[in-house]
DNA sequence: GGTTGAGAACATTTAAATGGCAACCTC
DNA sequence: CGAGGTTGCCATTTAAATGTTCTCAAC
């Protein structure tokens, strides 16, 4: 198999699961009030569902969600995709946005990482963005652009990625990857 | 009347406004996971509880919130501190700690408001902690070292405040101010 | 001396200083790609040289940069006039205009966008217009009609002029807007 | 005198928005 | 061509934890 189908399978996969999670639950009882950001809660709760959602898949295995309490952990979900004899470790990092307000850049994680990441022998890095706006009781996950979820690889982000004061990668929440 | 005394007499205020807060509803249905941080709803609340008990008020007045949305607006409340024809402008941040975590080491806001504060004839940023503990159904504010609320200026704040790369004053949420 | 020359006098000393400037270092190693602004990186130069040809000069003393990271400082340098006596605050905004945009126009277009800001309630006294064209490996100040820097004198700074609590320069203001 | 442990002090990382400004686009 | 609005790009600020390093005291 070619690199580039391989890496598409990947992200149609993780694009997959996580419809499934909204599909399933497409509403939390997570308050939103306007202009509040509850990425924290979001995260939590795909990272625990994405655990459980792929403890038997065709291509997940070895899921595990961040753990309790590691307010610095390096990913939100560290997971292994595994196709004809081949285990590649992915670190997954969910972004929440409310598409209610104006515009987002999210911190993106720390270019440090990548090198640590590298170091053990591995490579891929992908966020998994999701949307949502607040309603009476909580949240919906809503579409932005006809698509739930949206996934891709560190590696093809656009390239007005920058690095903040905060040694933090950062990218608008609707730049296209490339 | 002495500066000090002065100055007391907004601390106090202050912590009893806050407490009479935590008093007439000690517990929030905001729901706090593990290692989960929830500042920014319990600001919230706070801000709008803030106005709301300085309607009228012996010597709070013309009380605001953080504008709706404002992520990065520089107080949570404004507030006026009015005494024998002095009118002082008070600028107060809230930081909500969770006592069942390790540790905390607050960003603290950009030390350059301060300037902004001070070219426009004022002087007192106000810092004012409240505990909190996870339970089932939300969370419940506590006491540390006895006390719900505490309310220190930021002239007072301990030496060992310092600047971080994100141009954000830090200092330890338990650290004593002088 | 009448207050026509006296303008004249301020701004013909500002073109020199910031003349000498581009003078001793007619590029930069700032990478421009077309379509790209690199203002701040050229502000950021011009302020510090301007404060260091400043150090010792006939007409102007005490001149400061803008302090690091504030965005929201109503100069990029601040410096002061003096002449018999007479000592006059100034607050410099440099401009910085790659020609090779298409929006560029010699003459009537940019003193345009200059009114067109302060219009809209900004307040600076001088703007410095600098040139500037992208090269291989940096960036070359440029003549525009013949001159490398042009300098715009707006108006005085009323003695009522304050940064308001909400960090918005205000005219004979009273009570601080929201 | 060196080692260990504890505590203090500080650095780093995590959650995601708004705000500013030059360049571009449209009429 | 000019005016006005929009877009793209980046900087800054906001929510609060853990983790590392240094210092000091006790053994
Ligand atoms: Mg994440
Ligand atoms: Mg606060
Ligand atoms: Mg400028």
């Amino acid at each position: 198999m070619e690199i580039k189908e391989y890496e598409e399978l990947i992200i149609a996969q993780l694009n997959k699961v996580v419809e499934q999670i909204i599909d399933k639950g497409p509403n939390l009882t997570i308050a939103v009030k306007k202009g509040e950001r509850v990425g924290d809660g979001i995260s939590k709760y795909l990272e625990n569902k994405f655990v459980e959602f792929t403890k038997k898949h065709e291509y997940f295995t070895d899921s595990i969600a961040s753990p309790e309490g590691k307010t610095k952990n390096p990913f939100d979900v560290q997971t292994f995709f595994e196709i004809n004899n081949h285990r590649e470790l992915l670190w997954v990092d969910f972004k929440a946005i409310n598409v209610d307000n104006d515009d987002t850049n999210p911190d993106s994680g720390t270019p440090d990482k990548v090198l640590t990441l590298m170091n053990s022998g591995y490579f891929y890095l992908v966020y998994i963005l999701v949307y949502y706006k607040g309603n009476e009781t909580g949240l919906d996950f809503v579409q932005n652009n006809e698509i739930f979820v949206k996934s891709y690889f560190l590696k093809d982000v656009s390239s007005t990625m920058r690095i903040t004061p905060a040694n933090q990668m950062q990218v608008n929440g609707f730049e296209e990857p490339m």
